[in-house]
DNA sequence: ATCGTATTTTAGGCAAACCTAGAAAATTTT
DNA sequence: AAAATTTTCTAGGTTTGCCTAAAATACGAT
């Protein structure tokens, strides 16, 4: 149990900082370096910020070695995961933005929406359980759903998949899987494997076959069919 | 002709400070004194961001009189009403919430959202001219409606009128005169303008009166029939 | 015109986030 | 096991936005 310390809303620095730590390690711990690289902040920004978690409860925090998220801290991060995501989704379905386009906008207002906002879009939206990259949405009672997937990197010459979902968030990326027709939902056959550098070639429904260099693949995530 | 100057976005403090002076004033010039309460901060910020406003070329401002917005912060205003009023009908109409509870969330979304968003919700509600509470929306052009409404405060008895505007956004005042119907659309005759306490009594379509003290009916802006 | 009150400004502080430069610790290479 | 490199922390500084207390100015009333 955690004292109740009715605190005032967090920042958007801070949840940014929880969402970040959450993102790599689940339960595991955060190393400055990559929170420094994520959030785009010097390093001496990132040891002043995990003093400031530890003292508010959110993390636990060793010196030299990194952060990890309290109870409490991992509660915050999935409430602002959960609007991120929904954001995203209504974004898409009821705005009409590019699927590349969505988070950058939902980055800034998971800070700004309310419970009450966010529960109504969540309504209005049918309660969906997937975001437009196939990342599961956390309930509102802090619940987030197993993902049975798996890296396209790993897959097998001739496994045919389905893609679940596309773990990158930089608009780049997103608009060359786009452009590709490589987005949750399509089917596709594992032509290749490339040992020596990574390169996975898949064909897809329509007979195309495209190459994706070893990150990329890593982060488009499948399930076999 | 101001200076580009191509400035970083301005901040939520800088922005609610310019929609307050263009509030009261229009072109006139607002008292720090209006300022401070009705942002809720005391006299010494009000005067610290005055200068800094003149700084950024968004307001005229001189010591002990108050400010007028240069035409860079009536744009910019302009800007943050436009989008406050577009997220106040869209809130109502999409997202359901109650009449009176649209502004509170409207005054932290005007911060965080995008051009680009705005003109989709824009959009979406088919280019709407009027908010919620009547209040003209400005034109993505920087255009505002002329408003041709008198206060029902200064109405004669026996005057049919229809309500055009209600000029208050706080949620006190505006569940009391949601609660009476007393909403954008109605049709009212005048039954009694007191002199002494400036109290209006008003009958509404469906027989009904309401009395209304001298501020509220003063907020109540209404249009002959 | 002067007094008293109300308003506004100045002075001095504080907290949140960021930064750069340099010291200290950890890790990797030789 | 040193040395070289990388990572992290500390020290000190900046900007934004707020505050209280006290001084300066303006205004309204005698
Ligand atoms: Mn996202
Ligand atoms: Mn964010
Ligand atoms: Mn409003
Ligand atoms: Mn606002």
């Amino acid at each position: 149990m955690v004292e109740p310390k009715m605190s005032q809303p967090l920042s958007s620095s801070v949840g940014d900082y929880l969402k970040a730590v959450w993102g790599l390690a689940g339960p595991g711990v955060a190393a400055p370096k990559y929170l420094s690289s994520r959030l785009s902040v010097s390093s001496a920004s990132v040891s002043e910020m995990l003093r400031r978690l530890q003292e508010l409860g959110l993390v636990e925090y060793e010196r030299y070695r990194g952060a990890s998220l309290t109870e409490e801290g991992r509660a915050e991060a999935l409430r602002l995961v959960r609007r991120h995501r929904l954001i995203e989704t209504f974004l898409l379905e009821h705005l009409g933005y590019p699927w590349e386009e969505v988070h950058e906008e939902a980055e800034r207002l998971e800070h700004a929406v309310s419970d009450n906002f966010t529960e109504r879009v969540a309504q209005l939206l049918g309660h969906p359980d997937r975001d437009p990259h196939g990342a599961p949405i956390p309930g509102a009672d802090g619940t987030l759903a197993r993902e049975d997937s798996r890296p396209l990197s790993g897959a097998s010459v001739g496994d045919r998949v389905r893609i679940l979902r596309v773990g990158r968030e930089d608009t780049p990326a997103l608009t060359h899987l786009q452009d590709r027709g490589l987005v949750p939902g399509r089917v596709l056959r594992v032509e290749e494997v490339r040992g020596l550098d990574g390169v996975v070639t898949v064909e897809d429904e329509d007979g195309v076959s495209h190459a994706l260099g070893g990150v990329l693949a890593a982060s488009v995530l499948v399930r076999g069919l």
